[in-house]
DNA sequence: AAACCAAACTAACAAGTGTTAGTTTGATGG
DNA sequence: CCATCAAACTAACACTTGTTAGTTTGGTTT
């Protein structure tokens, strides 16, 4: 059996130089260098590239997905739906900061993977767009326009990648709240 | 007098390119295609592809510093600030949605800049930080964390330039006013 | 008609790109 | 002790990169 761990070890540190300079900035001869091999050695673990960086977006997009499905077959207040939408966000985005980055900022590099990524990009937004339409309709969000409130909400979330990894010991279940409460009941007094 | 209309039209094709596939990603051939020249012409016009970035991102960069300046400088509550510094992205993003991306996603391909740059933006999200402390200690803002306030705030105006282009006739005061009363009042019943 | 000049062109460069082929190394288990 | 094999290596490839040098084009001004 070929180790996965090797594998996956280039493939984290391939993403840690993406988020620092982006998927086209990064030669493969700078990832063999970061791991004190040389680039031919790489093809060794991985077939290529691009392959990397479909694993690292379409395993992170999967495990949106995941999540919203959980949380939409729950019975729970729209509300409370968002909250957990919130804590599915820190959840995955404090396990792989790097990753997130190359989700955020290097999609458009997928090739074959991409019409697949933007379905699952597409149905997300859908799915979380519905939860809102559903709070007006039960009177417990505010009747404002409903494209201003997810781009808003999706903005912070999908930022999180650029301001967990700067909180030194982060607490999950604090920042949770924290955000929570912002996003939901503004910041005036 | 060389003519400046014909290089600020490479730097805004520049931009658009920039926005679609990052700054490492476009190449001096694929701008001068798209231009419907040759890459050896982009060079009567701009001295390095650097060059380009450079002055795409400064100068909305100073611009940002410029208008943080005025609204600090004004008397004003601290939530009329903030729906100064709204109003502020807003407009600036508006104008420019291509420049906006390589100032959030390309700026660390800056070189000789790249300290000025960091400065800018240090000293605008301190501008912006403080006025969320005043606004606290005057009693208009509430008691929450300020740095999760901070970029919950910044993360959604620096995403205006994904959205704004997506909305058909933009009415600018429309969306200012939206977008302040879902951020500052948060999105709840 | 001549001079000028912005703005395009052709041709070429040195360096860097992702990737392949074939080989060596060194630890592990029969 | 030998066979195995993951994981490294060297060497090279075809192609792309940003950029330079020198030249041509075609409209405007003298």
């Amino acid at each position: 059996m070929k180790s996965e761990t090797r594998r996956e070890e280039i493939i984290q540190t391939a993403a840690k130089l993406f988020k620092e300079k982006g998927f086209s900035a990064v030669t493969m001869r700078d990832l063999a260098t970061t791991l004190g091999i040389k680039a031919a050695s790489l093809y060794n673990h991985i077939s290529s590239k691009q392959e990397i960086l479909k694993e690292i977006i379409i395993s992170l997009a999967e495990e949106f997905t995941n999540g919203m499905e959980q949380i939409n077959n729950s019975n729970q207040s729209s509300i409370q739906k968002l909250k957990d939408i919130i804590a599915l966000h820190i959840n995955i985005t404090s396990k792989n900061t790097y990753g997130m980055a190359s989700l955020n900022n290097d999609w458009m590099h997928l090739e074959e993977q991409l019409q697949y990524y933007l379905q699952l990009r597409t149905n997300y937004e859908n799915d979380f767009r519905n939860i809102l339409i559903d709070g007006i309709s039960k009177n417990e969000i505010v009747d404002s326009d409903v494209e201003t409130m997810l781009f808003s909400l999706l903005s912070t979330l999908r930022s999180l990648y650029l301001w967990i990894p700067k909180k030194e010991d982060l607490n999950f279940e604090e920042l949770s709240e924290n955000l929570s409460t912002i996003l939901i009941s503004g910041i005036n007094k």
